[in-house]
DNA sequence: TTTTAAAATGCAACACTATTGCGTTAATTT
DNA sequence: AAATTAACGCAATAGTGTTGCATTTTAAAA
């Protein structure tokens, strides 16, 4: 694996990413930073910290992308069979980590990643 | 309900879908379709046939949104409960209509849509 | 501590997907 | 055939994400 590198952007990015109930895009975090760097940098520090399994892509309903933690991937390859679940209310992306749902897939096909998204009303909402 | 118009170009791209095995993009169809109309008319008329209940719209993971036939939605709202299949190879995104995953909700959850994609390999090409 | 290699950044340009406004065209209804 | 308005074409705009390259910064080696 290739070395990386600690940063002012990369902690804070992350910092931001793991304190958040909900998935952040691109376009919140640049938000939240207030111009600490440039937008190019947040992608690439985005692409380095799913890379090194810290954090996890959800695409949303709209196919914006969005971030959450990580919760056991560091270093292996990511595991995400749980919901997400996106509010068209308030627009939040919430990881349901305990729910992880049954199905039968052909054998045939082989899965490398999951991506389950429910959109509706969250409970705040409803 | 509006009052919507038979036009060529719905014509053409509702053909266009419902014979094809997989579901096809903006790109794809606008490729497909030789210029018989301007992409802008795509957007639209896909829109329509979203609204009518003939086709559906899956989010690929790289957040492109492809379209597919429905055939059970015309007229009542989408109840998409089936997996797509989006080929890392290949590039095909497949409904697979038989099958449905099982989960259990908070149900304080209220669901509107449902968006299942697995990515990986397809039979054809793993 | 100073030097060094290359990881990370900023900036500008670019690519791709999708939307909006508006004047014009054409599908239905009468 | 005339009237209504859904649908269209075209140009402009917005949003998301990528790439190239010169420069800066990190962390390891000397
Ligand atoms: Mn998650
Ligand atoms: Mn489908
Ligand atoms: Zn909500
Ligand atoms: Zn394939």
């Amino acid at each position: 694996m290739k070395i990386t590198r600690n940063t002012i952007a990369k902690t804070e990015i992350r910092n931001l990413i793991n304190s958040s109930k909900v998935a952040l895009s691109h376009a919140e975090i640049q938000q939240a930073l207030n111009n600490i760097c440039d937008r190019v940098t947040i992608y690439r520090v985005l692409d380095r910290l799913v890379e090194e399994g810290l954090v996890h892509k959800i695409v949303n309903v709209d196919g914006v992308i969005k971030y959450a933690e990580c919760h056991e991937c560091a270093g292996e390859h990511h595991h995400h069979n749980h919901i997400h679940f996106s509010c068209q209310k308030c627009k939040s992306v919430t990881c349901l980590e305990d729910v992880e749902p049954f199905f039968n897939l052909p054998k045939q096909y082989k899965v490398m990643e999951m991506n389950f998204t429910l959109s509706g009303l969250c409970p705040q909402c409803s």
